[in-house]
DNA sequence: GTGCCACTTCAAGTATGCTTGAAGTCAACC
DNA sequence: GGTTGACTTCAAGCATACTTGAAGTGGCAC
């Protein structure tokens, strides 16, 4: 059967521009779609791909990152893996942190966020030298249209 | 009592670079420090505020939101802010998620990420047409040196 | 056969969040 | 007086994740 999908049916199912499914096969995070007389017909399990690929995206995961995730079987795949996960831990304590701050300000009406009390210890960032990147470093995300 | 700490001071506690300080003046992230024959010289208090802005950030606010969530008082702040915090309720919900993700793969060895079943549902953006921004659109944040 | 539309490639542009480089200033130490 | 080191401003550069524009192609309707 041939339910295959075009460029634009795809980028609408998925609510992404063509231009970033383009840009996704060049960085390999989808595997180069077949072509009838030059135009990509998608395999529609690509969706699901894209779903995952949003999912990590949103969660605070570059392209590279998540190109490594999903290409498993690379060496150091699993430790990769596992430290990544323990980046999603601190990412959802901290998300619950800010959670907190924000609840506290919207409730208290306290003119000063910096006295609340909220944020001290446990927040400061690793020192420059040494030790690599500070912060997973999450990607910007461009809103379509 | 002056005990006020120069730019690199506050760089070097707060884990960040001199550039960063000047940057988020200007930006208006933080007041403009006081000046000792031109040079920059920081309340201490300036450090809780940083880590404010770190957590926000790191937990995908722009700094244009960061400092209108500073800004407290301006037209519709509570809004906004009420606002924001479903977005971390969001993202909290789609972190816990990745993290399942992740955790399944670990576990499974499956060679298929997409056939973990994990994601279906659930994960679509939202259609192009209108309806402003599809996402909240974290940040990049440039890890030191 | 002529529109038209969705597609193609490729190069260049954009927004965010800084960093880097050039050129100069200030205070302190020798 | 000279050098050092941390500072100053300003302009330009960089990485990420795409978008946009230009110029052309393929197939279908009329």
């Amino acid at each position: 059967m041939a339910d295959l999908l075009t460029i634009g049916e795809v980028a609408a199912r998925a609510g992404l521009r063509t231009s970033a499914l383009r840009y996704y096969e060049e960085e390999g995070l989808v595997r180069p779609a077949s072509r009838e007389s030059g135009r990509r017909r998608y395999d529609p399990s690509v969706l699901h791909r894209l779903a995952v690929i949003g999912l990590f995206q949103d969660v605070g995961f570059s392209i590279r990152e998540i190109r490594r995730l999903l290409k498993r079987g690379g060496t150091a795949w699993r430790p990769h893996a596992a430290r990544k996960l323990r980046e999603l831990d601190d990412r959802i304590a901290r998300t619950g942190e800010a959670r907190e701050l924000l609840l506290t300000v919207l409730a208290c009406d306290c003119d000063r966020l910096e006295g609340c009390d909220r944020v001290r210890g446990g927040h400061r960032r690793r020192p420059l030298p040494g030790g690599g990147p500070a912060r997973p470093s999450p990607r910007t995300r461009r809103r379509p249209a």
